[in-house]
RNA sequence: CGGGGUGUAGCGUAGCCCGGUAUCGCGCCACAUUUGGGAUGUGGAGGUCGUAGGUUCGAAUCCUGCCACCCCGACCA
């Protein structure tokens, strides 16, 4: 294994892909497109799961299961919902194999065809509005606020670790509701809570917005959006939250008796996050040295270094470090003690700066004579030593983690904001986009011919238009036309 | 799915043009000396050369199909 990283600045995707294999996190599989997540890697999943559970629970959802496969009839029930999927879906056509004639393997076996083909679930709409259909007959039934966590599959053409794999694994909330009010609420506070996400526990800045119609979900009436500005001033989408109006229900026919005693559909949300957020996570934050992972989401927050000559000086520093542990862990930090002496601590260093441990105690006789620990933080690359003379090391540590977390948060925070740009001509936008990237509010006609001829001259989008955006006269960058608000554009991922 | 590139030990590679049984580094194993930023020495193990076929006395090397990965396009969370 060679010793350093890409640099960023030499080859941005080069440094992702090594970053991500370097850092255990993931590997390709004998699957193409398809991905192994290594434990290190499903470890921080499992942290942002966790949360996310929580924050869903929190508000009154709760979570069910739903089959992988759905029968190819239902996915052509919404127009639209078709149209946007049809194209990526992996098609059970038979359910049985049988030794080859040459006995060298197994074939499908022909008299085993399905008399309706399957497909695995590129998203999970069709099935659950089928469902639903069953579970909802009165405005007492409502409102229906389900999550499932579950693996999906669409059939991309181009895929990159996280950030585009062929079967990803994400929670899908879908909901029903009396009221399109209702329902356009809980949309917005999906939103919300994934924002609220992405910047306390991620440490990513997000913007929240509405998705252009171009680039809405297929079968929804609005997308909301979250969007995160990556280092290399390309945007990331990073959460989605779909109000579908009465589309599925009126194409799955679910109904319910209202108070008033009439009969009307149900308003619909359906809301997801993936392992897409895993490379949102990697490429906002992480160096040349390998990842930087926000305490919060670091499956190791502190690791302690024995720095030692020979087995007394270990079982010294053990003794020591044992006892940091136990407090540390007392307080709910979760702390591993790195004894192993088949690695030297410059080696562990390396090793754990790779893996994005956020806070690293070393401590050798130096340390043990003055009672103290040398603390180097990931985030900053600083080291200083502490004297735990009078102190509380858990107090202490708790609070630097916090720091750290806010260090993380604030410098992403900055970079968001220079790389956030107003054009007002389109000169400006071309010279903005070719010479530094990043998000360009401008004005737009809101037409999506427009959108379109600026995505095809220039490979940026409309990212979305911002909750925020303020009322304000303008005119369209492309074509002049009068507009009442600037929308973000960005090169995407 | 189109265009280009790559595939040789766990990882990174040389060899391929010009055919003769595979080079080097890292890692791994053993022992010794080491341990406050990826230790050093000595000895050792490890290879269906992506895969299937073809040409040839002989293929990592030439030809064909397939698979995977990377880059650039079209598509997308």
């Amino acid at each position: 294994m060679s010793k350093g990283l890409p640099k960023r600045s030499e080859d941005y995707s080069l440094w992702y892909n090594e970053l991500v294999k370097r850092a255990d996190l993931a590997e390709n599989s004998a699957v193409r497109g398809c991905m192994v997540i290594k434990p290190y890697g499903y470890s921080i999943w499992e942290k942002m799961q966790a949360e996310l559970d929580r924050m869903f629970k929190e508000t009154g959802h709760t979570n069910a299961y739903f089959p992988l496969f759905i029968p190819k009839s239902y996915l052509s029930k919404e127009a639209s919902h078709v149209e946007g999927f049809a194209k990526e879906c992996a098609v059970v056509t038979h359910y049985r194999l049988k030794n080859s004639e040459d006995g060298k393997g197994v074939v499908v076996d022909p008299d085993a065809k399905l008399e309706e083909e399957l497909i695995v679930r590129p998203t999970s709409e069709t099935v659950i509005w089928s469902t639903y259909k069953n579970w909802i007959q009165s405005y007492r039934d409502l409102p229906l606020l389900v999550n499932q966590w579950a693996n999906v599959v669409r059939w991309e053409m181009r895929t990159r670790l996280f950030l585009r794999t062929t079967e990803f694994l994400w929670q899908e909330g879908h909901t029903a509701h009396a009221s399109k009010e209702e329902a356009i609420a809980e949309t917005v506070q999906m939103m919300n809570v994934y924002a609220q996400f992405a910047e306390e526990f991620m440490a990513l800045p997000v913007v929240k917005g509405v998705k252009s119609e171009n680039e809405r979900f297929a079968g929804a009436e609005d997308t909301y959006c979250i969007e995160a500005l990556m280092q290399d001033g390309k945007a990331l989408q990073a959460g989605t939250s779909h109000f579908l109006g009465q589309n599925f229900a009126k194409a799955f026919d679910v109904k319910f008796a209202t108070k008033e005693g009439g009969l009307d559909h149900v308003w619909g949300t359906s809301w997801g996050v993936s392992t897409r957020l895993m490379g949102a996570l990697i490429m906002a934050h992480s160096d040349d040295n390998g990842l930087v992972l926000p305490p919060k989401l670091a499956p190791i927050q502190v690791v302690i270094v024995p720095i030692y000559k020979g087995e007394e000086e270990l079982q010294k520093i053990s003794e020591k470090a044992h006892d940091i542990m136990k407090q540390l862990r007392r307080v709910g930090i979760t702390v591993k003690f790195d004894d192993r002496d088949t690695h030297k601590p410059g080696w562990k260093f390396a090793e754990y700066e790779l893996k994005g441990v956020p806070l690293r105690i070393a401590m050798g006789p130096r340390d043990l004579e003055n009672n103290t620990v040398e603390l180097a933080r990931r985030d900053t690359l600083t080291k200083s030593t502490l004297s735990l003379e009078g102190i509380s090391i858990t107090d202490y540590i708790l609070d630097l983690l916090d720091e750290i977390q806010a260090t993380i948060y604030s410098k992403a925070l900055n970079f968001r904001t220079e790389m956030t740009s107003e054009a007002n001509s389109w000169e400006e936008f071309q010279e903005i986009l070719e010479s530094k990237g990043g998000f360009i509010a401008a004005h737009w006609d809101g037409t999506t011919e427009t959108e379109e001829k600026i995505k095809e001259l220039t490979k940026a989008t409309i990212r979305c238009i911002p909750i925020d955006a303020k009322e304000e006269e303008g005119a369209c960058i492309l074509t002049g036309k009068p507009s009442n608000k600037r929308v973000l554009f960005a090169r995407a991922y």
